[in-house]
DNA sequence: CATCAGGGCCCTG
DNA sequence: CAGGGCCCTGAT
């Protein structure tokens, strides 16, 4: 599918803003909806339903930013829809959030000043719709870095939609109830295994509007986790991201997987990450960072594979099995 | 060749 | 609350 520029729209973050480290994460896996290269992010998304496809450029510095979003589509996009899309971007990339107070509270400390001081402007954030989101978190589950990747890939490059924008041509999520039509068998085929049912079952809850984003994100935590573990194929691991991700819960920190266990292992107790430090203790020793604790390990773990760019870290690439 | 662990989760007893 | 089963893939 061909796009067309329909608009560009300018934003100016809150101050400070960093704009690649918020645009690029480098522990997201790349699997053909997006490319980045400094100062420009693209990005396919499927909002209301329309494939679009988004050019971020950045326009500024960290103490004056501003952002040019280039947004490719078939067909033309009234004001409306431009507004809606606007006010998502800004909530995705929480490009409004205020960062001073967390900055402040941690001026001193020695493990996060040097990292806040790097990283000034660094937003967390995730390009993914909560449905977009579940179905990643799904083939997250059980598997390497490549095999998840290969699965996604196989799905996208199946139900999605292929499109052709600003010289790039990458793939775009399907609608969420998407796979109405679509059997388990089907899914099977893709070599997901026993995740063609929990897609399935989640798809379902969206065909019949069982679930809604916009509904979810008005209720408090302890709601939103209820709702999401009652989902078929969601535990607690996938919770977790989805409350840091999409509904942007820095304060909380429940859960740590055991891969995640063995790098927080050497990266805050330099400890063998075969004889790792326990979970209970790992989450003890994040309560110092109170209400920013998701937000300060975010920082530091994006620290850790920035450097992994530029530096062969060794202890790491045997824990990550890419 | 066989065996097994891996960015979990569900279900059973 | 512990533990078996589920899928596929690559390492050993």
């Amino acid at each position: 599918m061909n796009l067309k520029k329909i608009k560009t729209i300018q934003i100016t973050p809150a101050t400070p803003f960093d704009f690649d480290s918020t645009f690029h994460k480098p522990d997201h896996f790349t699997s053909g909806d997006n490319e980045w290269e400094p100062g420009i992010r693209w990005q396919t998304w499927n909002w209301e339903g329309i494939n679009l496809g988004l050019k971020f450029i950045n326009k500024g510095e960290v103490n004056s930013p501003k952002i040019d979003v280039e947004v490719y589509s078939k067909e033309d996009l009234d004001a409306r829809f431009i507004k809606s899309l606007t006010e998502e971007i800004k909530y995705r990339y929480n490009l409004e959030l205020d960062l001073k107070d967390f900055y402040k509270t941690f001026k001193t400390d020695k493990v996060l000043s040097p990292i806040i001081k790097k990283w000034k402007g660094m937003r967390p954030g995730h390009p993914s719709s909560l449905y977009e989101y579940l179905i990643i978190g799904i083939v997250l589950q059980n598997a390497t870095v490549k095999r998840s990747v290969q699965m996604f890939t196989a799905l996208l490059e199946n139900y999605g939609t292929l499109l052709k924008f600003n010289g790039k041509k990458l793939w775009c999520f399907w609608e969420p109830g998407g796979l109405k039509n679509v059997t388990e068998e089907d899914l099977r085929a893709l070599k997901v295994g026993y995740r063609a049912k929990s897609i399935k079952r989640i798809d379902d809850q969206f065909v019949n509007g069982i679930l809604s984003e916009a509904e979810l994100r008005k209720k408090d935590r302890e709601t939103q986790m209820k709702e999401l573990l009652s989902l078929y194929g969601v535990g607690p691991a996938t919770v977790w991201y989805l409350l840091f991700d999409v509904f942007h819960h820095w304060d909380f920190f429940n859960h740590v997987s055991p891969w995640e266990q063995k790098i927080y292992s050497k990266l805050f107790f330099d400890q063998d990450p075969e004889n790792p430090v326990p979970v209970e203790k790992l989450l003890k020793h994040f309560e110092k960072y109170g209400k920013y604790k998701q937000l300060a390990v975010h920082y530091i773990w994006e620290d850790l594979w920035w450097k992994r760019k530029n530096e062969h870290i060794p202890w790491l690439e045997k824990l990550i099995r890419i």
